[in-house]
DNA sequence: ACTCACAAAATTGTATGCAATTATACCGTT
DNA sequence: AACGGTATAATTGCATACAATTTTGTGAGT
């Protein structure tokens, strides 16, 4: 069995940015290395590393004394989903025009295990797997430039997009939008998988909207 | 006078993101802490701050034996400019509806700066006052996940840049587009401002194609 | 009670030390 | 000459040490 050990460095990074997404930390709140180093029992090395990489997504901000945490805003959120209606459709595009039979596979398992969630009215495990549903989709796809811009956006949206699915109504829609996108790029189809993936991003934001 | 001392994380950074995307260091280098440390006169400490940052940039890759730079591929090139059709076009149309006069003043400066180094045939400056004309828009915007995002994509692709603007009559061309477009930016008209700019990136990729 | 000065604490930035792992080189054996 | 094994190098990951700076607290003097 491969035992990949992550570095505390990794842990950190992740537990951190988590805190900030999840709204554990707010807009506004300091970090300083010395507090998160004792409350996370890493020396302060790790803890650097992982706040530099935080810095280069723009969650925190350096202050010269403790790093200001930014998240996510309002106006933020609404320009991520307008990035991802410009950008999500040309990636399911290519995606439908590559037909990579496994990496299809693992989408439509992703699809029909969502199914199974929102029959279980499980929030979590829709949104686990509404996370897989696009991850691999943007993997599929192979353009690294849309993944590191796409991946991102995605993962900072997680707090907003958990409200999202956890009304059944808009659960029921997403999964069937999801499906129905997997079946046009399981038929070749690129120009109707980017049409239908702008929809779904467009409905997503709506439903993220009132939520 | 204010003394903004620079920490040798950053310097160090901003060294071997160059040294990458100017071609010093080829895709598939491997490059050491100690190497770097010894070469760059630093302790390790910095050189692995800067190297989690150039991470997150996927500038480079971990392999548990020194970092591999991966720089940036000819298909990474394309999708660069084919994001920024898509999104350079609304921020330009979001800064011409906003009317900051003093940015304004500051951008008119630059193109004109910028057809002055034309007629003196100087690529180094014509670059310069490129990146700043493109700079100076997206924070105009004041929209961060666009800046976040453009940012880093203008950045990347400075090698091919430098060449493109070598070439008088491109230099010539894209001098009168950013006019243009600071034109229509200052009449307040947004619609214009996107045509123009969607049509100069695609006027840039096509000559950077032929460099 | 207020203020100023100075001491103490907190904080960052950098270097160094050290253990664990992995690659390399060298030397002996066949 | 080829092969193996062992010692040595190199390398990462993490902790700790330390200087420089800034903040905070405290206490004396008025």
């Amino acid at each position: 069995m491969e035992h990949k050990t992550v570095s505390l460095a990794d842990q950190v990074f992740e537990h951190i940015e988590k805190d900030i997404l999840s709204g554990v930390y707010a807009r506004g709140d300091i970090l300083t290395e010395s507090h998160l180093s004792a409350e996370l029992g890493v020396s302060r090395t790790p803890i650097r590393e992982a706040l530099r990489r935080l810095e280069q997504e723009h969650l925190i901000e350096e202050t010269g004394k403790g790093v200001v945490v930014i998240g996510i805003s309002e106006d933020d959120l609404e320009d991520i989903f307008l990035i991802r209606t410009q950008l999500e459709g040309l990636v399911c595009k290519s995606v439908a025009e590559k037909q990579d039979k496994e990496l299809l596979e693992q989408l439509r398992e992703t699809v029909e295990l969502q199914e199974y969630y929102v029959s279980k009215k499980d929030p979590d495990h829709i949104k686990l797997m509404d996370n897989k549903f696009h991850e691999l989709i943007y993997k599929m796809s192979g353009r690294n430039v849309f993944i590191e811009i796409l991946l991102p956006l995605h993962n900072k949206i997680q707090k907003y997009r958990k409200a999202s699915v956890s009304k059944p109504s808009r659960a029921e829609r997403s999964v069937a939008e999801h499906k129905a996108i997997l079946e046009a790029i399981e038929s070749g189809d690129g120009q109707k998988a980017f049409d239908l993936s702008v929809k779904h991003i467009k409905n997503a934001y709506n439903s993220t909207k009132k939520a």
